[in-house]
DNA sequence: ATGAGTGCAAAGTGTTTGCAACTAT
DNA sequence: ATAGTTGCAAACACTTTGCACTCAT
């Protein structure tokens, strides 16, 4: 691995909150700091938008050149079931990958346009009802965040 | 193409109303039938469950041996930008494909569940609230039927 | 030291595309 | 006749897997 144990303060920024929460949860989850975990966590607290595995990889690569594709996925994988990313599908795109509650610990919603493929911000409550009434009557448990709505944003309606 | 034109009465059922709308919808959308679309359709019609693209195709291959794959494929797009069928997508799993309002003319919604995958449909109206909020404060026209809401069902919780 | 994690290459899915041949109109 | 469609093969985008080697613990 090419990530310099030690010393993790000549990149981006020092401690961002989140990477530090992030390597809490993954430690505890009894998993291992590689340097490749750590560039992928980093990463993600760094980049914008809403990246791709395949994006998120391309970036980890540009710092961390030896760090493979495949492993920025299992990465993701890890996180994601440990609950330190989340997984949020697209509809029929690339899964795309964000840090679970970033920065002030608050999950939000999305929607993409199947016109532009924009992807819009909601606020996380938007489906408490639906969630509610899903668990009451069919005894579902809706995941809210996991999908991405679809529609038409208003610039291409 | 292997279909026998002429007589399509043939097969599965004489003239099942949504084959006949469809057919229909294809003609004044300035489209041909052919015996391909024929076999699609009528696939459409008959298939039980949510039947991927793949899927469709191995079953239209039963009986329409020399029919491609990819032209399962493009004649489902033709279909879907006519709105003769709906288009799902199931978070991380294939795109499936069921005919607009099949039989009585209503639409329904799916969730599916992240663990088993399992299939669920849901009354048309769950997301009007939604839809609602979404035009007025976002100018956003939601989609409702094109995404599968995601979670977990009673049995796997 | 030792097993979790990695890089690599290769295989899998699901889906799209370029093109020559075909056929519904 | 002539465009719209098709079959085919090949490419594509995204993701997973088997394996030998490496490194965090």
């Amino acid at each position: 691995m090419s990530v310099e144990a030690g010393t993790q303060d000549d990149r981006a920024d020092a401690s961002h909150p989140a990477v530090e929460r992030a390597l809490t949860m993954l430690r505890s989850g009894g998993h291992r700091i590689t340097g490749a975990r750590h560039a992928v966590i980093e990463t993600l607290a760094t980049i914008d938008g809403h990246p791709s595995a395949e994006q998120l990889s391309e970036q980890v690569r540009t710092l961390h050149p030896t760090v493979h594709r495949a492993t920025v996925y299992r990465t993701l994988e890890t996180l994601a079931a440990l609950g330190v990313v989340t997984q949020v599908h697209l509809a029929g795109n690339a899964t795309t990958y964000h840090l679970a509650g970033d920065a002030t610990g608050h999950h939000h919603l999305h929607a993409s346009c199947r016109v532009c493929g924009r992807i819009i911000d909601l606020p996380s409550d938007l489906l408490d009802p639906i969630t509610r009434r899903l668990a009451e009557e069919r005894d579902f448990a809706l995941d809210p965040p996991h999908i991405a709505l679809s529609g038409t944003c208003h610039t291409c309606q």
